[in-house]
DNA sequence: GTCGCACTGTCGGCTAGCCGACAATGGCCG
DNA sequence: CGGCCATTGTCGGCTAGCCGACAGTGCGAC
């Protein structure tokens, strides 16, 4: 299906493309490319040059850094519909992270020129952009202060809300197909203690396990626990 | 002193505003109002409404929370010239962040109203202020990313230096005034822990202590450390 | 069906960094 | 000068979470 605007549904089910004005919602609807990935293929890696803002549609996408030492810090797991890769339409430098598919996945890419050229004739439509921004913004303070301040079991809650509820673009899911050490991965802690951790949700029935996923059962108690 | 234009000198050491276009400068520097702080004053808290954009152009400010549980983050100690709290001037959404002054200190406020209308009048410059989003949302995720996968001393050689540079605005300082619980909150460690690191670094001649300031001798060491 | 792989579950030892405690020192203010 | 408070320096016990190891289980491919 390569006609972009076949996503238009699935789009404005995203807080964010669903806020912008109409007429905008057409322009950059008009101007996508369709991008298709396999499981486990590479989309950008950091230090890339610019090369547009993205929309996941379909499948997932991984987006996080691997240090020097081996070692794989995961930022999120983002899930239709998301939009990602701003920072560099803004500052034109490079790419801050590695992103690839987690599964087969659709994308939509706004090309850079194509952008900046929309930009440029219409320049009111960059605060439209930024919004990205302040809200990423805002979710990053949020996790680095709940990095720093609260112990495991509460900040797996929380990422397990904000999971949910698709990082506040979409409406809460229950289920979440992710692997429990995708979710170690972004909260910096071992699978096992995160393990352990859901081990305890699910006997308290918070949540229930089962492979490569879990459903969030008591949504009012997980955010007791997020505290 | 209070002539904003006063402050231009000062403002212009800043890579942001210096890269502005020059007649935005001096239009920013005319609606700029003065403000003084005496130490320990508090500008904003978390969940204020909007006021504007602040600069620090003497003294010094500490961006930061306390969480429910009585435990302080410290975000940044922001030191001339800075610019902070465009996130509420794009969103119109509340303060992130408690501010107060560490030092009696001067700031510039831009007022969110007055620049508002501007930014109706000139859109292309939204993009001016969404620099200092994307700036801060890199430094941000560089932030996360250290916070996970390096250990204690990396991390804080790693802070020496973005603190020296002024988080990217201006030239490198040798000497740093800050205590070292400061740096502690941070840096997510305990005080006594940031002591022994800064110790052991003053050991190897990369640093030198004295009562409330760090002030680096070595800074290729210290990169090379940094790692 | 069965092979292989990815994922889950669990144990025990290990250690980085926390935390309370307290002494020593610097700078400021009356 | 003397008193006070903020800051630095150091010790030792404690523990949350890490890490290696390994068994069990679901699922898709052939």
């Amino acid at each position: 299906m390569p006609d972009p605007r076949h996503y238009l549904g699935q789009l404005s089910q995203g807080h964010w493309f669903a806020a912008l004005p109409q007429a905008l919602r057409h322009t950059l609807l008009d101007m996508a490319q369709v991008q298709r990935l396999d499981a486990g293929q590479r989309l950008f890696r950091r230090g890339d040059k610019p090369s547009g803002l993205y929309a996941v549609v379909e499948g997932a996408v991984r987006v996080g850094a691997v240090s020097e030492t081996g070692k794989e810090a995961l930022l999120t797991l983002v899930e239709p519909p998301y939009w990602f890769g701003e920072i560099s339409l803004f500052d034109g430098l490079p790419r801050t992270h590695d992103a690839f598919a987690d599964s087969a996945s659709t994308l939509l890419l706004l090309p850079q020129a194509g952008l900046l050229a929309l930009l440029e004739r219409e320049p009111q439509h960059w605060r439209d952009f930024a919004l990205l921004m302040s809200h990423k913004l805002r979710l990053a303070f949020i996790a680095l202060e709940d990095m720093s301040l609260l112990p495991a079991a509460p900040r797996l809650a929380r990422r397990l809300l904000l999971i949910a509820e698709n990082y506040g673009e979409s409406e809460p899911r229950r289920v979440l197909h992710l692997a429990q050490e995708q979710l170690a991965l972004m909260l910096s802690l071992s699978r096992q203690t995160t393990n352990q951790i859901l081990k305890e949700l699910q006997a308290q029935g918070v949540v229930q396990l089962t492979y490569g996923e879990i459903e969030i059962l008591d949504f009012a108690h997980l955010r007791r626990l997020a505290t």
